[in-house]
DNA sequence: ATAAAAATTTAGGGCACCCTAAAAAAATGT
DNA sequence: ACATTTTTTTAGGGTGCCCTAAATTTTTAT
């Protein structure tokens, strides 16, 4: 069983280390738990000793295989909770991660899969990211960056890199929400910012920066 | 803001001081949080602090206004999971308790407030318990226990005095839910059980000890 | 009224999770 | 290669919530 700060710790390391699986390290960790290196070494030693990663001092740390499917566990959750709040209660997609950060905590199995059936077993959390599956794998989603798409495709726009609230908010009020047709006008060379066209409306301006943050998929 | 740990204290003081508001005991806490009395004092002291009870060494505990107020958001949380998990995820009465002991934790008034309205504002859980309203007030409901109800009275079943699984399980089984019809028959002088009619259907027998555990309401 | 029993509090300490300061190891620059 | 900087670990300690054992207060019984 872990504890509370045990399952935010896996989640962390889980998303840290990237699609490569890649050694997480120490000052990482301290930055994104907002403690200090000191906190994180102790917490480290914790989580080797129940065999959830896998720890040589000094050398950074990965997720076992049980504390993969740990991780993946508290991803599920917090995802099923964000597809709950924003389909059934009604919230708005950046205001339900932080509730998310509560929920994914309790632990109840039968609970959490009843939660997905009533759902209707969604793939996908509001803001695009996969939900892994009862079983423990996690969907691939492999979409590209809208900045990255050349000039006059047409492109679905599915998720965001980004969670922050206000740049949800700012997609929100540009129209850029999950589902929108995107076409690329206008690609400036200089400082990579684009005109695009959401579902047919007037043009918009995107930086670069707001750009590649927002995933998306070519049209079928 | 209160912990998890002094939630549920708050909640424990409020249910066992009764209708009445009477001084809680250390050791009746004790006795329900499975911790040893050292261990209630240290808290009551803290609680004390905060301003949620009044306390007086070796004179027993009540609930501040403000302690009151806490104690009913707690109330009003766990209910509110147990009609949604019941209501909309299909759970049984008998399987909800135990999880809304976590869910009641999760603090966000906005959560709470939505998801009271996805559930049509319930004035009672799926054990016929009033739900205290979003502005802190519990609705008083007041029921008289099967066990007192004359011979030949109908009454209809509003809820339990007993949340046990297995007592809920086995009034599930007798057909003895919220909303059932029933009449009184006989009533054992020597032992006090009962013979009732559940719905029309079939007399059942019950016990005392299961006839003071069922609230109902004369029928209108 | 007083002795015995019961309830409660105090004293002292453990474990989870966090901290600062100092020590040690690894990475970096010349 | 070696001095400097950066990263990480170790040492020592704090708070929340729990414990056992001992002391104190209240209740009960005679
Ligand atoms: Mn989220
Ligand atoms: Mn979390
Ligand atoms: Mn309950
Ligand atoms: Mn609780």
């Amino acid at each position: 069983m872990a504890s509370l700060t045990e399952e935010n710790y896996l989640k962390l390391i889980y998303h840290l280390s990237g699609p490569g699986y890649e050694e997480v390290s120490t000052n990482a960790l301290a930055e994104q738990t907002q403690t200090k290196a000191a906190s994180v070494t102790d917490m480290l030693r914790k989580l080797a000793e129940k065999n959830l990663i896998h720890y040589k001092k000094y050398q950074g740390v990965r997720l076992t295989e049980e504390g993969q499917q740990e991780a993946l566990k508290v991803i599920r959750r917090h995802r099923l909770w964000e597809v709950f709040m924003v389909e059934k209660l009604g919230f708005r997609w950046d205001e339900v991660h932080p509730i998310a950060e509560e929920l994914e905590h309790i632990a109840s199995e039968e609970l959490i899969n009843r939660l997905d059936a009533f759902l209707d077993f969604p793939e996908s959390d509001p803001h695009g990211d996969p939900i892994p599956t009862a079983s423990g794998r996690m969907p691939s989603a492999e979409y590209e960056k809208l900045a990255e798409v050349p000039v006059q495709q047409e492109v679905i726009m599915m998720g965001v890199s980004e969670h922050t609230a206000p740049f949800l908010q700012f997609l929100s009020k540009s129209g850029l929400i999950p589902g929108s047709l995107v076409q690329v006008l206008e690609v400036n060379e200089f400082d990579r910012s684009m005109t695009i066209q959401i579902n047919e409306a007037h043009p918009s301006f995107v930086s670069y920066e707001v750009a590649r943050n927002i995933l998306v998929q070519t049209k079928v």
